[in-house]
DNA sequence: CAATAGATCATCT
DNA sequence: GATGATCTATTGC
């Protein structure tokens, strides 16, 4: 666990020596299993990076609590298309939330992206969330951490194995233990093992 | 602490 | 016209 005062300091210039990005065949896998392994890996954006500490999985056509569930159509199709690109979508008319399309392209998985540690340009983020979050707090949910480093739907559909949004895996990447348990605020499919935590963190959300 | 209300809009029925 | 992969503030114990 990277210490707090460390955090502050290390910028994304430093992580991106350190780091690199993660390619289309990351993507083009089982959703679960990109679900899992995004634990641990360092979202970045425009001068800011988190660790995911948290991820959900949706199954598409096998799993009603997904959208892509109905099936195609204008909202859903980048769920459709090409693995390694974002999903990126309006939730009570508030919240941006933030997802990475998994599987072939014509299979339509991806992953929620519910909470990060937040590991750099720490303190863009708290003028984007514009309050006196805690850091556990600044970026533990799916509307939290898209507010903090300046995502939102303009992103939608974009290539996430080049910028401005990437996921970069630490060269030095130590292993993290995952936990899995029933995803968060669905009404569907509510007992499936889907969601992913990184162990003994704070920073996931509630 | 826990429970709940209210905000607010794209998408789908 | 209803709903939702959420968050915050507020109320009440």
């Amino acid at each position: 666990m990277v210490a707090i005062k460390e955090a502050e300091i290390l910028t994304v210039k430093r992580l991106e020596e350190t780091s690199a990005i993660l390619d289309r065949g990351f993507y083009e896998r089982p959703t679960i299993e990109v679900a899992r392994d995004l634990v641990g890996k360092i979202l970045v954006h425009r001068g800011t990076a988190g660790r995911i500490v948290e991820a959900e999985a949706y199954l598409g056509r096998l799993d009603r609590a997904a959208h892509a569930w109905r099936g195609l159509t204008d909202r859903t199709r980048v769920l459709f298309g090409p693995p390694g690109h974002a999903y990126v979508y309006l939730i009570y008319g508030i919240h941006e939330c933030l997802n990475f399309v998994s599987e072939p392209a014509g299979v339509p998985g991806c992953v929620l992206i519910r909470a990060l540690e937040p590991l750099a340009g720490i303190r863009t983020m708290r003028r984007h969330r514009g309050s006196v979050a805690s850091l556990a707090a600044l970026a533990s949910g799916p509307g939290r951490l898209t507010l903090a480093m300046g995502i939102t739907r303009r992103l939608n559909g974009a290539d996430v194995t080049r910028g401005p949004l990437v996921v970069r895996r630490l060269k030095i990447d130590q292993p993290w233990e995952v936990i899995a348990t029933p995803r968060i605020g669905i009404r569907h499919e509510k007992d499936r093992l889907l969601r992913f935590i990184a162990a003994g963190t704070r920073f996931v959300s509630r």
